[in-house]
DNA sequence: GCCGTTTTCGGCCCGACTGTTTTCAGTCG
């Protein structure tokens, strides 16, 4: 649902161009996307806002740079009008035009067409027949039945938004990585099972990876005879909270808590990790739409369901330069196809026995999922091109650097830390616990820096203990050490030199959120300049469904440190790896790699579980193009030893 | 609004479903 609070054109800064930031107007022209939708604009005049909107987020040149030497349109998607207007906005800090279409358009629209089958087209008449303008004032409307007479209305329409607006009441929205992998992986196992199943398949964002997951997706192969029997088998499930409906090759449901009351285990999802997840995801609940086909139709239906839309678009028009038509049913020649659309073209298909096969007859090689995003990936996989990356998988990690103990707010000690992360075949684990100014509740939670030379006795005899034994084992000792609002690290400078890391953070958010982007922009740089500085932890303080994280320009951020690296400095940025956060996010992955800045995918682990956490760390690197040599923690405790000690 | 070029105008991804209509528009994914 569209929050409309925050639907305002933001205002120019006073002092000098850049009048506005990138993130600003990416938003900007997302809701001008809304709006001309609303106002009943053309459709692909809407599609290029959206665009727009798409390039610029994924712009990675500084956005400032390319306006003030008038190369914007050179970006592709960007032209004439959506140009002017960013370079109006940037220099002038002025919108044109805008204000007055952000004025047409009442809020209430915005947030009636979150209402499920209540699209732009029918708000718009609804608001110019019954002067609807709000949810509520739509709920009224639809209580005195004054909707049903409308053309092109009826009853159906009328009890379908009264429902809607009570399911956009309850709305959970989207659920985190963690709890839409769990539950997916459940059904794809209990499904696969089913006799007559040749195979079923995850697909969707959570094949994607994404960092929260809308619906599961799930694409079931089975001979056509089968279908009603695998259907029956499916609707027969335990921890099916309520059946939306279903067809003869669709089942669209809700599933809750007892679905996952079998033993996951072969699904990618590690099953110890597994276990921990369904503690975590015991009052959740999540929409799934199976869909069963023909095995021979289930590469391209496995394709398109895994999307994402964007790059299932480029995709087709791939197919179309090569005189094919690209759907869920199949690669068909135009020619064979002819008029016929749907099944009846699919007859004509080329024979396609897995994924990649598709690929091959488009030109390109096999896309991995996570990085099926349309963000450079369609021209990187052309057969000759310049090639997909060798992406990092998580038997390269050889340890991690943030990892809390009892000396702050974990739950295990030292030594039960380490020898988690050597079950886990490690060579080191970094101990970054909390600096002393952290206070929750007015507890002191970070340790006092006279507790910092016990720790490190502490950690150096552990140390020589594995030495002794020839354990090729080790810690590091580190600190989660504040970034305070001005910049400043926390502890005096002699302590944080006696460590071998600091993982800086931003912990007291509040004010850091209610500033503007350029100052904490400042301050996170001043921080990062310390010379002490190490790893730039959860860089925005994001939590995934629960808070922003606060506004910063992290582009320019990442190319600070860069300049510092190239000065033979050591600055790296943390994916941190905790499902509730996966901060940095992985769109700007590539950048820092480009930047010369090294990733550390760090667990932020409280106890020995904590540590898997570190799974999803490595599938957003994969969704961020990352390879192993990108990623400073897939080096040797020795290698690691030496960056440090330097 | 953007793009491309057979270059200044015509096309822009594709199909299912729903509810309305009586052949289709709107919505969704």
């Amino acid at each position: 649902m569209v929050k409309v609070a925050g639907w305002s054109l933001p205002k120019a800064r006073s002092n000098g161009p850049p009048f506005v930031t990138k993130t600003q107007l990416v938003n900007v022209l997302e809701q001008v996307g809304v709006l001309l939708e609303l106002t009943g604009a053309n459709g692909f005049r809407v599609r290029a806002y959206q665009n727009g909107s798409r390039t610029l987020a994924s712009m990675e040149e500084d956005l400032f740079s390319v306006v003030s030497e008038n190369r914007i349109t050179e970006v592709k998607g960007i032209g004439k009008g959506i140009g002017s207007l960013i370079t109006e906005s940037v220099m002038e800090g002025t919108w044109g035009s805008l204000a007055e279409l952000y004025d047409r358009v009442p809020p209430g629209l915005i947030e009636i067409v979150g209402i499920p089958g209540l699209g732009p087209k029918r708000a718009r008449v609804l608001h110019e027949e019954l002067g609807v303008d709000s949810v509520e004032s739509l709920k009224i409307a639809c209580e005195m039945g004054h909707v049903s007479p409308l053309t092109g209305f009826g009853e159906k329409s009328q009890e379908k938004y009264l429902a809607g607006i009570e399911l956009l009441r309850r709305y959970q929205g989207r659920s985190r990585m963690d709890v839409g992998l769990v539950f997916g992986q459940a059904l794809e196992e209990r499904i696969s099972v089913i006799p007559g199943v040749i195979k079923a398949e995850l697909a969707g964002s959570a094949r994607r990876r994404r960092e929260t997951i809308g619906d599961l997706d799930i694409v079931v192969a089975a001979n056509t005879e089968d279908h009603e029997k695998v259907i029956a088998a499916i609707l027969a499930f335990p921890g099916i909270a309520e059946v939306k409906g279903y067809g003869d090759s669709k089942v669209s449901l809700i599933l809750e808590q007892d679905m996952l009351a079998a033993g996951t285990g072969s699904g990618s999802v590690d099953v110890q990790l597994a276990e921990t997840l369904k503690e975590r995801s015991s009052d959740a609940t999540i929409d799934a739409q199976v869909r069963i086909v023909s095995p021979e139709t289930f590469p391209f239906t496995l394709a398109y369901f895994t999307g994402s839309k964007e790059h299932n678009i480029r995709m087709r028009q791939t197919a179309i330069d090569r005189g094919l038509r690209l759907n869920e049913f199949g690669l068909i020649p135009e020619k064979l196809a002819g008029e016929l659309i749907g099944m009846e073209a699919a007859q004509h298909t080329l024979l396609c026995s897995d994924e990649s096969e598709i690929y091959t007859n488009l030109g390109m090689n096999w896309v991995t999922p996570e990085m099926r995003e349309d963000m450079g990936e369609i021209e990187a996989a052309q057969i000759g091109g310049k090639g997909l990356p060798h992406l990092i998988e998580p038997s390269d990690l050889r340890g991690a650097f943030h990892n809390h103990t009892i000396a702050s707010d974990g739950v295990n000690t030292l030594e039960e830390m380490a020898t988690a992360a050597q079950s886990l075949g490690w060579q080191y684990l970094g101990i970054a616990d909390h600096s002393e100014v952290l206070n929750i509740g007015g507890r002191q939670i970070g340790i006092p820096r006279e507790g910092i030379p016990d720790q490190a006795a502490e950690i150096s005899a552990l140390n020589e203990n594995w030495l002794d034994k020839g354990i090729d084992f080790r810690l590091f000792h580190g600190s989660e050490c504040d970034i305070l609002t001005d910049g400043r690290l926390d502890y005096p400078d002699d302590t944080r030199r006696s460590l071998s890391h600091v993982v800086g953070s931003v912990h007291a958010l509040g004010s850091w959120r209610n500033r503007d982007e350029i100052t904490n922009t400042e301050a996170l740089i001043n921080a990062i300049e310390n010379p002490t500085f190490t790893i730039l932890g959860h860089p925005t303080g994001r939590i995934l469904q629960g808070r922003e994280g606060f506004p910063v320009d992290m582009h320019a951020v990442l190319r600070r440190m860069g300049e510092l690296n190239s000065d033979g400095e050591l600055k790296a940025v943390e994916i941190n790896a905790s499902p509730y956060r996966l901060d940095l996010d992985w769109r700007l992955c590539k950048y820092a790699r480009d930047q010369g800045v090294p990733v550390c995918i760090n667990p932020d682990a409280h106890d020995t579980d904590g540590l898997q956490d570190v799974w999803f760390g490595i599938q957003m690197a994969r969704k961020g193009w990352l390879e192993a040599k990108d990623v400073l923690n897939t080096r040797t405790g020795i290698e690691i030893e030496e960056l440090f000690c330097r």
